[in-house]
DNA sequence: TTTTCTTGATTGACTAATCAATAAAGAGAG
DNA sequence: CTCTCTTTATTGATTAGTCAATCAAGAAAA
């Protein structure tokens, strides 16, 4: 029962900031939503910020399985530089619920320690992968992995406000900057 | 007495805010650390969320500031494009307070319309400023932009994080992807 | 029968916002 | 200059509402 319960609550949580816009969501609004009293989110979780801090990691998972089965399929180091920047933009990374709760992520990640350990686990992940795919490509590959990340979450960032308002997909627009560093003009 | 005393609320509440790293700070406490009881802060401000759009409006206005003399000085779109990407990382818009507060900033923007409309002022401007000083440079300004004020965003929102970490100050990466950019390499 | 689930009800704490009342400061009128 | 009168500044106390967290007790399952 106990795992089963808590997806629901991690998938209420990850909704219902969506819908809300914000994190201020009483305990009880989100378990009504998994189908279940407060107290019984309590009973499970413990503190709130634990609720959370579970639908981060489960939004953190899914991107981290995300990125690992692009991978899986590329080849070449291009490829792989590819694959780590489409997957990025996929789909599941990309919905409207997600994109609200990283937003509360960062500014969780300022006074909350454990969130900031798993946004640097994000930030290290991101960096290794990059630089592990640039390596074959550039002579300093550190300095064009820290380049690429940030763009990749400003891309995010200026996406998880007006979507349609830039000009091409996200992850065209990080891949055309990445080929101009690489010397590669478009 | 009304601007003295709204001017010290400001700037109570991003010093709260930098101290605590949390939005969830008791209008006590802010009006306690601009010397006054919360009964007055309320008097000038109304609703609490007033107090925060202000402080938000007052960054910006400090970052404009910080733009507007810097491109003051810029005679040629090269020294425009670097005045304005120097600006951005200026000491004034980066103290841990005021980084805190943008982090606030970009997830309150999601439910409340007044920040968002904030926000959006801030990109549409970064947004004009970069194409008037790339067209000259480029064929595609708008593009090039883009791509630079994601950099912007994206290394602002990682130094917010580890400043230490990055290998190079946030200004001389975001130049050194815009020179890639524009045809020429580092 | 013991363990796992489940909840209604309660407690306890916190806090935004208001209000009534006090002090201070000007602003003319004589 | 001094005495009202009005406006502005200021706060302690109160209100009213919210909500996290706990608990005791009941239902289900093993």
């Amino acid at each position: 029962m106990e795992p089963i319960r808590r997806e629901a609550l991690v998938q209420a949580i990850i909704d219902e900031i969506g819908a809300s816009g914000s994190l201020d969501v009483p305990v009880s609004r989100i378990a009504a939503r998994a189908g279940m009293s407060s107290a019984l989110a309590h009973h499970y979780f413990g503190k709130k910020d634990q609720m959370f801090l579970a639908a981060m990691r489960h939004i953190l998972r899914e991107y981290h399985r995300e990125v690992c089965s692009a991978l899986a399929e590329a080849r070449t180091p291009r490829a792989r530089l590819t694959a780590i920047i489409v997957a990025n933009f996929a789909q599941s990374c990309f919905t409207q619920p997600t994109v609200n709760a990283w937003m509360f992520f960062y500014a969780q990640a300022q006074a909350s320690p454990e969130a900031a350990r798993l946004l640097r686990l994000y930030q290290r992940r991101l960096h290794s992968n990059l630089v592990h795919a640039l390596r074959p490509l550039t002579d300093d590959p550190v300095r064009v992995a820290e380049a690429t990340a940030a763009t990749i979450d400003g891309i995010y960032l200026r996406a998880a406000f007006d979507v349609q308002h830039l000009s091409t997909e996200g992850s065209e627009i990080v891949l055309s900057v990445v080929d101009s560093m690489l010397g590669d003009p478009k």
